[in-house]
DNA sequence: GATGAATGAGGTTTCATTCAT
DNA sequence: GATGAATGAAACCTCATTCAT
């Protein structure tokens, strides 16, 4: 069926992409991989840029959808703040392809940057959105929104590639269930209250 | 001079990584920029590879040297924490091509992390070492040094780059000297004492 | 009706084949101008080079019986060759997409002109046929036949051919009715006398 | 030598687009007789297109050259047609290559006709400058000099393609010498006086 | 030390054609 | 009769690298 040929080639091309990056991924090798010919791709995406934006779109808008859903289960900003957390570890954990490309393609590329502004933005403005929440509540420190919800992202980013690195991909599945809490609490507890122990003032 | 060759390649070779990835670079492009025939470059280097490993080792080299400069002026953790982050807030931002490549070659990509091991450890152990020496003293939180340190590195990094790319080249120069303390200041106080305005316990 | 789907795929394709030439004209484009699927033409034409020579043997005897009606009206050899020229100056005039595909796919090419030598063989010897009627009436010079016959033809199309290229589609409709007998009063004055205004003997 | 490199790209190229046409050429078939590689042909040259528009802009431009320096020779406008006639027959039999694409490529495509458009003026003033000055001179017709001029260009370059379509490369070489001076004689009858034995008034 | 013409493997993309529905 | 998703051979072009000067 139709649909299918998609969801192979789409499979295939976050594995070849994320382990290559997008300009030494090759068309042969995703095709290859999909089970398809070279050309099937091309019948449904235009070019490999075309393929890579609607790749990354969905994993974006997923991740989206996934930190609202889980935005949607509580109430208190400082727990919204920790869902988010521990969404984003969860998800960038359980799709390290995507984490990959997330940052080495997307955010490390002003072009990049330019494609996916609106899903960047997307992204970024539920981080905005509960630091906000929190302020006015008084919760939370009154500090510049979209500069603090960027680096919490990054910090979030780069902390579970980090992790990822660490460890071949069987590996990885057998120490998830102990990594991931730990991996969030601890950025939990970072972002959440600093490094600092007691507040001088 | 001969040396006064490699250096014109040096600085026509960050341009052109930066601007395109290292992938997309074109060895005729840093050629016609350093002002060089296409064989000099490969009279001092032996390759494309070897020429960006050059360069990534020399500007992380440079940003370890900073870091260690600035570190050495103060004696407190927390403060040296805050030097830290003025620090690598401002190389970043002065050297933004060297930004983006730390973040989009070398972080995003296991290969390199592979070939930057050591100089990455340097980086970032010296977050670290910061983070165990306040916690030593009873100054900071508990937390895993590794990790923490990491997503430190994370947050300012994605912080930067993308205050980078807000604005023009020209138009960076003239907001830079009001726009570096902003960040550095959010940057502090999130990462000294997290969001939350007040400890429940 | 069947006979229908043909005449659109015929309709689509001159147009294509004319704007693209027949290596660039593309089976998708044809098919979607037509408003069938691409299969469909496959349908009724074994393959691309088989609708195109479909469709040039199709305006060839078109023009071809054209031009015999024309000739059929008149009984002296100079006013049929007059005849003539109107007839295929006006046919290519209005039939500009043909006309291209005739100079630069039928007249330039070695192997198209064996594929259709029959179709040019008939076209050509219509003049051929009015040379020799005029010549043995002895109101026409004595020539090689053919040779002359040809460079005629030559004539004719690629001074039809210059002033189509001077007007784009709609400008031509407009000037048609003053351009066209201009044109051939030109070229019939040409080629009856010449361009000597009086023989030396 | 590196002027010899392209002598013999331009030698192999002319052969290849003439023999299978500007779209059918393989660069591959270009290099392989050129005796050099493939990138060789792409450090001389930016694309297929602009190795053949250099290849179509030299040939008219020596067809240009050739046919003023016949032209200088005599005086009497009539003598001068005879010159072009036979100049122009000479050229494009002895570069049969160059007038099929002359032909096919350049004269049947708009787009060919703009790229060209300054070369096809040189060459088409030629012709209209005798014109005029017959014309002033009195021993010429008058006729619309353009037209005219487009006419016989066309009717000279059809008239030589068909007999070179004739004969196989060998043989042609053999009844070269007869073969012309034929053609030329027909032409210039043709052209000079027309069809028409005996004006009628 | 420095040059730049030449290389050729390798990549993306195109598109006529097929065939199961 | 008609469809359109799938194919894969083939073409253009790129560019890191080499080497004779």
């Amino acid at each position: 069926m139709g649909s299918d040929t998609i969801e192979h080639i789409f499979g295939a091309a976050v594995c070849v992409f994320a382990e290559s990056g997008f300009e030494r991924a090759r068309m042969d090798e995703i095709a290859r991989r999909a089970g398809v010919a070279k050309g099937t791709i091309y019948y449904h995406f235009k070019s490999k840029e075309e393929l890579f934006v609607a790749l990354m779109n969905n994993g974006m808008e997923r991740l989206t959808a996934y930190l609202r859903r889980r935005l949607a289960q509580v109430e208190d900003p400082q727990e919204q703040l920790g869902e988010i957390l521990d969404a984003q570890v969860r998800y960038l954990y359980d799709n390290g392809t995507f984490a990959k490309l997330l940052i080495s393609e997307v955010w490390g590329s002003i072009e990049r940057q330019r494609v996916f502004r609106a899903r960047i933005r997307d992204l970024v403005s539920i981080i905005e959105e509960v630091i906000r929440r929190g302020e006015k509540e008084g919760s939370f420190r009154t500090l510049k929104v979209q500069e603090t919800a960027v680096a919490i992202f990054g910090a979030i980013s780069v902390a579970v590639l980090q992790e990822l690195f660490r460890f071949e991909e069987q590996e990885r599945q057998d120490v998830k269930e102990e990594r991931i809490p730990d991996l969030v609490r601890n950025l939990e507890t970072l972002i959440h209250h600093g490094l600092i122990y007691k507040e001088a003032e």
